[in-house]
This record gives structure tokens, C-alpha cells and sequence, in this order.
DNA sequence: TTTAGATGCGAAATCGATTTCGCATCCCGC
DNA sequence: GCGGGATGCGAAATCGATTTCGCATCTAAA
């Protein structure tokens, strides 16, 4: 067995009060038995009980993490995320639990609230925004601080981390039209509510204030995020009887997907066709041609989605944390200007 | 506060002690009673306190996965491992902590052994055999049952989770030879310790099979893994007197980087030079040419080295458990025959 | 010299479960 | 009717820390 409070008490002595107060730098000890407490705690590598240290204190220095599996599998993005999570609540002593098996299921969350197994819940998968609000306010009455990830939500007392979407996809769709694009094809993604809506919205912005009317044609839902879709969006574009010169296939991994099928095609990237991603995850900067995309701050995101939630966690009683940060065009080689024809 | 086992048992009229062999199912109560138990459990949604429980079971139910967080930044391979070793701990009750900080650190090890804050750990980070060896020792010592991986720890008490990198590099070669490749470039990867001295192994065994001459001159050490280096790496092959006519590039970041630089070089991949990578990360699938590697199998990794972990937790006195896992081939468009010079 | 206020420490309560052990009660067979 | 073995339940101990509160002792001011 460990060496617990007790042995350490026994062998100095003292009392397990009076190493517990030494330990933790409470006044009431003088600096002598301080002193000596620590002395011997590491000599015998005293390390508290996380176990007796929660139940007493009622926290647990750790937060969840839950996740979507399959969604988390297919997009780099989410686990790019992840690395600045956990370090961001390690430099805050506190610990990164994996959960992948709870998103969508408000019955296993309400068990995991319960259990209090963690002090603060980050919560990164796809739902609509009523399911969204409906889970924070379940959330909020088991007195579970949280926080979404990784879009907006526009409900004031709900936490969230987001980018800005509208923004990225607008400042995409700018970049096209600065190359000369008029007929500019976007895919949606209506699994992604919020994420989806605000880009689309950034991609009519950006048509409207150059002018370019909108064609309902030229923008095409897809049914999944699987990248596997990206032929099948990649010829529903080029069989329209008038086809875009340029597409916006809203995530990397699908216009990594398209770039490939496009060369097998003999499509040049960009003199026939240009493709554009988004997300920025670490390989769409090795493809050929390297994507163009905008790139989500994910290590940030990541880091400040735990210390926004850190702060909730310290205050449950103060307002909720909305924060959106700033995207990054990154203009890369499969975007180019417009083909002559 | 959270409705604890006394309020359910003040709410039944019986003691805790009913209520919780109840809710456990154990035999000293009536099958009348624990109806009502569970009934009322449910109604007032009742759950266990994770805290206490531990306290007193002296087990958490968790499971650390140790890793290092900039090599988990940059292999993908790692971060493919992660969501098979999530849900295989979920399966089975458990949950997985993620630690990101600790590689390298005994102490920090000792102390989270010490803090029983996890049943098990998984380490993943590189380092070398004797480095292992100690750690192992280390943990045995704290009694926390332990699986390194991703390779095998020649040591008959250490527990590891790995694939057989000499036959994939094996086969990779072979698959070259078969191509009419003589020349054969390979990248070693010292900082990889024994990964690096079984694929090298598995080079040198295909080689010596097909009675060509092993070339020191061939055989490069990277100083790094981090992709960049790529380009460096390839052109100190091609600037050799007699270059190879094909490349085996370690992992499959690399190979994509070199797939881009040899692009920017107008060198045609795979007329002028078959490049392949190793691990079989997903975005292998989809450059262009898609990357010809050897592929772990990543989610069958996680999952057994969590569900041996399991085994070493449920019979600590038991055997070490050793695992290797074949490897698979993956012919794509970046190998081809060797050029006809 | 007295006294109010620090100062240092320990006893005991507490966090919320599980587990051990002992005490009734009941049933059955003799 | 009696003894012996199940059966069902509760009291109390336990896991290992933290925290509260009270009791000495000591200091310094009156």
C-alpha cells in the first residue's frame, strides 16, 4: 500500500491535521513543523490520495472532454485540438478525460454530472442549436460548468469558443473574387448547423458586396462530412451546364479529396479549377498543390476553450464566456486566377 | 448537492448499507428491496459519488495514457491510436486520461503512481531500451500495471502493445525489388530507438534476401522527425554520386513532404522516383500520388493495448503480455518500377 | 501581575461510498 | 417443539484526506 497522511503523522509524531495544514501552507503551522513535514514527505514520496482529496474537497482537478468519435475520427481538425486541451489544464494542475462514447446522450451526461468525476465539461460534437441550449441548461442545473466548442451560440448565457466562420469563409470568398472568380461553387454542410450557416452566410456576403449575384446552382449540400463524398461533389459541380471556376469545399479533408480527384481527371489545380479548403488542419499544407484555406487557431481555440472553462469552474456564479477568435486566410497554390475561356 | 446514497437510504427507511449492496446486486438483500432501491435510485437520479467510491474500492477505474505531447503534434500515427484506445476503455467501464506532460519526468510518473488517480497506464513516448527497462521497473515497483507501446521491448517482463516493423519494412523493400529497384534509399530515424533498428532490420533482410549489396551511403539518418526535414533529406539522396532510384522514407509524414519537394523539383513521382512512407496514417490515402506505406493498424493497437492493460489491472500477478501485431502493405501510385535509365 | 490576543497543534467531524460482522427472523426437518 | 441453517438487514469500521473548532501556551500591552 501507498503511504498515506497517517503514516507520515506517525512517523513525525504529529498529528494527520497537522500535516495535512503543513502540507497544503496553511497558517496555523509553525515553520519549523512545516519544515520537517515536507522533509519527510519527500523522503518517503508522499503523494496524497487523489481519490480522498476529491471526495473531501469535492472537486476533482480534472475536465471532460466529450467527444463525438466517428466525427473526431474523420476530422483532423478535432484532434488537432486536443494537444492544447490537455496542456492547458496540465499547466493548470488539472487533467484531460477522454469521453467518446456520450455525445448525444443527455442520460449518460446527466450520470457523468452527477458522479462528479469531473469539476467542468468541455463538449465538442455537431447538434442543432435547440439541442444545444436544451444540453447547457441540463448542464447548468446539475451546476456543471461548461463550455461548447467550436462554434458560436447565440443564446447569452451559454459558453461557448468558437471562430469566426462567417468571416473566414467571406475572406476565402473575397480572395476568389480578387482572382477573378465570378461563378464560385460552395459546398454546405448542413450537419454542422451553426459552422455551416455562418460560412454560407460569409460566402453570400462576400458575393453580395462584389456584386455577384447568387446562384442557388452553384451551391451544393452535402449529405455528409465523409471525404469520401468529395468525387461525387466534385462532379455534381462540373456536370452543371455552366460550372464554378473555383470551389470552397468547406472542410480540408474534402478538398484534399477533390484535389486528388481532380488530377485524376486532368483537371489542373489552379489553372482549370480552383480548390479551397478550410480548417487549416497540419496537412493541408503538404498536398500538391498545398491548399488554400483558412485556418482555424487550433491550438489556441484548444487552450483557451480550458482556461475559459477554468474560470468557470473558480466562478459558477459569474456570467457565461463567449469568445470568437480571429481566422487566417492562408493563400496557398490551389487557388489561382480565373481560366480564360 | 448531489443526492447522495444516505438520502436514498433516508428516503426508503433503510440503512446505506442496503442500498448499496442493492445497487451492486449482491446477495444479503431481497429481490423486494432492491426493486425498490433501484426504482426510487433511478427516480431521484441517483449516482455514485466517483470520489468515494474510489476512496473505498481503492480503484478509479481510469486509465492514463502517457504521451509526449510535440511527438504527438507531429505523428499523426499517435493520434490515430487514441480514439480505438477511448472507446475500448469505455467498453469496459473505464475512462482515459490523457497526460501530456509527463513524458521524460520519473518523478512526476512516481508521483501519479503514488496518487492512485489511475488504474493503469499506457506509455507511449520514445526512448530508449534501458530507459524503458527502468520505468518498467519503476512502476512495477508502485504496483501500477503498465503496456508501453508502439514497439516491442525486448525484456521478458515488460508488457507492450507493437506491430511488426521488421516485416513491414520487409515487404516495403521487397515490394521495391520487385519493382526492379536496386538502389534503394532509407531514412533511419535514431530517435525512434528500437522502431528505428527493426525497420532497418527489415531493410537490410530484404536486401541481403535479394542478394544486393547493402550501400552505407544509401542509409541516411534524420537528426528529426519533424516533416520539414524532408527536404533536406532528399536532396542529400539525390545529390549522391549514384542516387537511389527509390526512397523509404520512415513515416509518412516525411514521405509526404518529399512527395511535394520532389513536385517543386519536377521530379516525377513514381517515373523518376518511387517514394513510400511508413504507418499508414489516414491522409496517405489521399496525396497525389497516394503514398505507397506500411500500415499499422492503429485502431486495433489502441484497443488491445487497452484491453491488456485491463488484464494486467484485473491479475497484477500475472505474465507480462506481449503483442505484435502483423502489419499490412498498402500499394498506392507513389512506387512504380524503376526507371529505364 | 494581569489580561487580551496571537500562535501552534490536535481531536473529531466530514466527504460518500463499500464491506464486514453480528443480530434477528424464518423455514425446515426431526 | 426444538435446533440448525438460510436469509435479510443494519451498525459500525473503513478508505485517506481536509476542515472546523477548541485548548493550551506564549507574547505583549496595560
Amino acid at each position: 500500500m501507498s503511504v498515506t497522511i497517517e503514516d507520515l503523522a506517525d512517523r513525525l509524531g504529529v498529528s494527520r491535521s497537522t500535516v495535512s495544514k503543513a502540507l497544503n501552507d496553511r497558517a496555523d503551522v509553525s515553520d519549523a513543523t512545516k519544515d520537517r513535514v515536507m522533509q519527510t514527505a519527500r523522503e518517503l514520496g508522499y503523494q496524497p490520495s487523489a481519490a480522498a482529496r476529491s471526495l473531501r474537497r469535492q472537486r476533482t482537478d480534472k475536465i471532460g472532454l466529450v467527444v463525438n468519435y466517428p466525427i473526431y475520427r474523420v476530422s483532423p481538425f478535432l484532434a488537432e485540438l486536443i494537444p492544447g486541451m490537455a496542456t492547458a489544464a496540465e499547466d493548470s494542475a488539472y487533467n484531460l478525460i477522454l469521453y467518446t462514447s456520450l455525445a448525444g446522450n443527455a442520460e449518460r451526461i446527466k450520470s457523468l454530472c452527477r458522479s462528479r468525476e469531473v469539476d467542468g465539461i468541455i463538449i465538442a460534437w455537431p447538434q442543432q442549436l435547440s439541442e444545444t441550449i436544451a444540453l447547457s441548461r441540463l448542464l447548468t442545473d446539475e451546476e456543471m460548468p461548461h463550455v461548447f466548442l467550436p462554434r458560436r451560440v447565440p443564446h447569452e448565457s451559454v459558453s461557448y469558443m468558437a471562430s469566426d466562420h462567417v468571416s473566414g469563409a467571406r475572406q476565402l470568398t473575397d480572395h476568389l473574387i480578387a482572382l477573378g472568380h465570378q461563378r464560385i461553387g460552395f459546398v454546405r454542410l448542413p450537419e454542422l448547423f451553426e459552422t455551416d450557416h455562418d460560412r454560407h452566410a460569409g460566402y453570400a456576403q462576400a458575393l453580395r458586396m462584389a456584386g455577384i449575384a447568387y446562384e442557388g446552382q452553384l451551391v451544393i449540400s452535402s449529405p455528409t462530412s465523409e471525404p469520401a463524398i468529395a468525387e461525387e461533389l466534385l462532379s455534381a459541380f462540373l456536370s452543371l451546364p455552366h460550372p464554378p471556376t473555383a470551389i470552397l469545399f468547406f472542410t480540408d479533408p474534402l478538398a484534399i479529396r477533390a484535389l486528388a480527384h481532380a488530377k485524376a481527371r486532368d483537371i489542373r489545380v489552379p489553372d482549370d479549377l480552383s480548390i479551397a479548403g478550410y480548417d487549416g488542419i497540419l496537412s493541408s499544407a503538404v498536398t500538391v498543390p498545398a491548399l488554400t484555406t483558412v485556418r482555424q487557431p487550433m491550438p489556441t481555440m484548444g487552450e483557451r476553450a480550458v482556461n475559459n472553462l477554468l474560470k468557470l469552474i473558480a466562478e459558477p456564479a459569474g456570467p457565461a464566456i463567449q469568445e470568437t477568435l480571429p481566422v487566417q486566410l492562408i493563400v496557398r497554390g490551389s487557388t489561382g486566377p480565373r481560366p480564360q475561356v
